[in-house]
DNA sequence: TTATTACCCTATCGATTTAATAGAGTAAGC
DNA sequence: GCTTACTCTATTAAATCGATAGGGTAATAA
């Protein structure tokens, strides 16, 4: 199940996009526009700032903007961001490997063997997505 | 993230395709095979059962044991029985779905338009696998 | 018929995560 | 120098997960 994290995370970077120049704008407003809690937004926004995706401004007339050109951000960077791995189980992650600590043998496992598949197909997808192709 | 629930249930069934015959397997002999704990297994066999994957014999002799045939039984069935819906968002499951009580127009929404592409990709790889295909 | 075996069910529990809230701090701009 | 708006820390309630305990019930073999 995706967090409420990354969907208000990926609502407030299309929002973003969808500004045509790239004046900073206010937590709040994002906020008011997606109907998001401003307080949880801004945590939100503080991890996507840390993580380089968005930039920021304090003061009157500041806010937060986008660093980049929407279609130069692949949806595999901003879900890592926000959700974490894309994988279902650690033991088939590229970013966030972990070794199954039942399963003695990877090789043999079915879980395994589907779990990669699933992992290849979505990322496939998130690899063909932009932030530009989800703004309407 | 991939339950536990659901990646045991996986394991046993795959466990059960792998027998040659159809003759009950015990619990205890399941859950040592797969190293799961017993108690647990036993809650997740029981959904099974109840779900018409698996059939049941007590008694002396007794255990759990396939109904149909590996080749016959979908990983969709098997994933929505365990897993629960196969979408990552209520709004686009198939056969789970709600309404998002935030986002006033679904056909407007990112999160909807890229969630609807990765259910497709991943309910394409269940359909293509049975739990024959899962048995090493 | 009786004892055994193994399935069946309910309840509980600690740990973790999630979503949200509160409140104070800090830097930039007019 | 005062307002504005971002920044950070801490706390919280609720939900979920994984596991465990303990007893109940039904079917089978002897």
């Amino acid at each position: 199940m995706l967090s409420k994290k990354t969907k208000y995370g990926l609502k407030a970077l299309t929002f973003l996009a969808s500004q045509k120049g790239r004046a900073p704008v206010q937590i709040s407003e994002i906020a008011k526009h997606e109907n998001i809690s401003q307080k949880f937004l801004e945590s939100i926004l503080l991890t996507l700032r840390k993580t380089g995706l968005l930039g920021s401004k304090k003061g009157k007339g500041g806010g937060y903007y986008l660093i980049k050109e929407p279609k130069d951000i692949p949806m595999t960077t901003v879900m890592r961001v926000l959700e974490g791995p894309i994988a279902m189980v650690p033991c088939v992650s590229l970013n966030f490997y972990e070794k199954c600590e039942d399963c003695p043998d990877e090789a043999s496992c079915s879980v395994h063997k589907l779990m990669l598949q699933v992992r290849d197909s979505t990322l496939e997808v998130f690899r063909n997505n932009t932030l530009a192709d989800l703004v309407p």
